[in-house]
DNA sequence: GCCTGTGAAGCTATTCACAGCT
DNA sequence: AGCTGTGAATAGCTTCACAGGC
């Protein structure tokens, strides 16, 4: 009894921050990753799986699958584990908007379009479908299979498309104006891949992606790794 | 009396670990954050620092900012706040390692090509030096200013130039083979871009880039934004 | 026996708040 | 007055451990 209630409480607070509960960044990172992994699980014809196998291949614990299944919105049998086609399906549903969304990139470089080739039909539910650069020499063209227009077309298109999304790949100096122009395109989430913090209005989301950090990362903990090793 | 003793204690476990005190992955990754907006100053010819000037640049708060100084071992005075060239210097004499390292990248596809010109003449002390690739077509020529060679050369390549890092870019199909066998060429640091979850022994240090899951991130979370804002 | 779902515990990271200094 | 350095408090995330089920 108690139990229920406390169930519908939860919910109503749920409620009250709008939409789906409030689910950490982090989790929504596995979640995605999960997706991949039963989406290899179902190529392969396997229909059922725990979450101990679920948890070796994304390199976390059970527990922590479990929690993140939960907080998802699905759940399992004790006995056959989770079905993979079942919880495709609820990840999709809490990750995934309604309709197919459309993405923007803004600098059209090497990384540029390395990017949009990497995306190119990947995700058919998330994909770019116009890139901008400042440069005439690439405005107007269609580059790595996707049309490329001048900056200062941006707000125009995303205003028509209805484009929440974008991706920034310009350099260090030229970002926060990128920036600037996606939010007043009307763009609620980035991911910027230029080594620069960006500054935007709380109703928008930032996910920085930087390779140099990353590098640096790599090598720092290398290094204390070759370091532990010489001393035992 | 107590506290000492739980102090000396933990000194004791840190220097069982070897050398620098343990520092965590999120500081690091903020200490190089750092050390681009200190260089930034520098170049303006700005001398010194408060902590909150440089929180405001690396969008963290001021406490944070003191709190990864101390951990690298550097201080400031209350009065002029830190000085811009000492404490570069002090970040450098941590991340850096005493000599220039050098780097391999495995996979010279569309993204291994972006990023081999992305580093390049980027950080003078980690520098890209040998590309390596499967596909008989690229080998033994340069693309993007890297030698790039067949993969059956990286054990040797990395054991004779001491590498400890790589970058892997290959399909995801292709990824854990990559990473054992540049750990098996004595590898120990790795960062991936392939969507998958690489498996390695516990003292290899891997730090995974995944774009497919950062651009779903974004999706959602500027998802969300448009909601909360919807139904106010 | 071996699974899921979950309260409670444990850990790590961040922020608060203030002593100490100039 | 306004900074740094830091103990203490807080928040957030992960793991433990076990009830409940078949």
């Amino acid at each position: 009894m108690k139990e229920y209630t406390l169930c519908i409480v939860s919910q109503a607070l749920v409620a009250r921050f709008g939409g789906n509960s409030m689910v950490s960044e982090r989790t929504i990172g596995r979640i995605s990753l999960y997706r991949r992994m039963l989406a290899d699980l179902e190529q392969q014809g396997i229909r059922q799986v725990f979450s101990h196998e679920l948890a070796a291949k994304s390199r976390v614990t059970a527990s922590q699958v479990r929690r993140d299944i939960i907080s998802l919105g699905s759940s399992g049998s004790p006995v056959h584990g989770y079905g993979v086609k079942e919880l495709l399906a609820s990840i999709s549903a809490f990750l995934d908007a309604p309709k197919p969304e459309a993405v923007v990139l803004v600098g059209v470089g090497n990384l540029g379009r390395a990017i949009l080739s990497y995306f190119s039909g990947r995700r058919p539910n998330l994909t770019i479908v116009a890139a901008f650069d400042s440069d005439p020499q690439k405005v107007n063209r269609t580059i790595s299979g996707c049309p490329c227009y001048g900056t200062d077309e941006l707000p125009g298109f995303a205003a028509r498309h209805g484009i929440r999304i974008g991706i920034v790949t310009v350099p260090a100096a030229a970002a926060q104006a990128m920036a600037d122009l996606l939010v007043r395109s009307g763009i609620r989430g980035i991911l910027n891949f230029a080594p620069a913090m960006l500054r935007a209005p709380a109703n928008v989301y930032i996910e920085h992606l930087d390779m140099t950090m990353a590098l640096e990362k790599v090598a720092y903990f290398a290094r204390q790794a070759s370091q532990r090793e010489a001393l035992r």
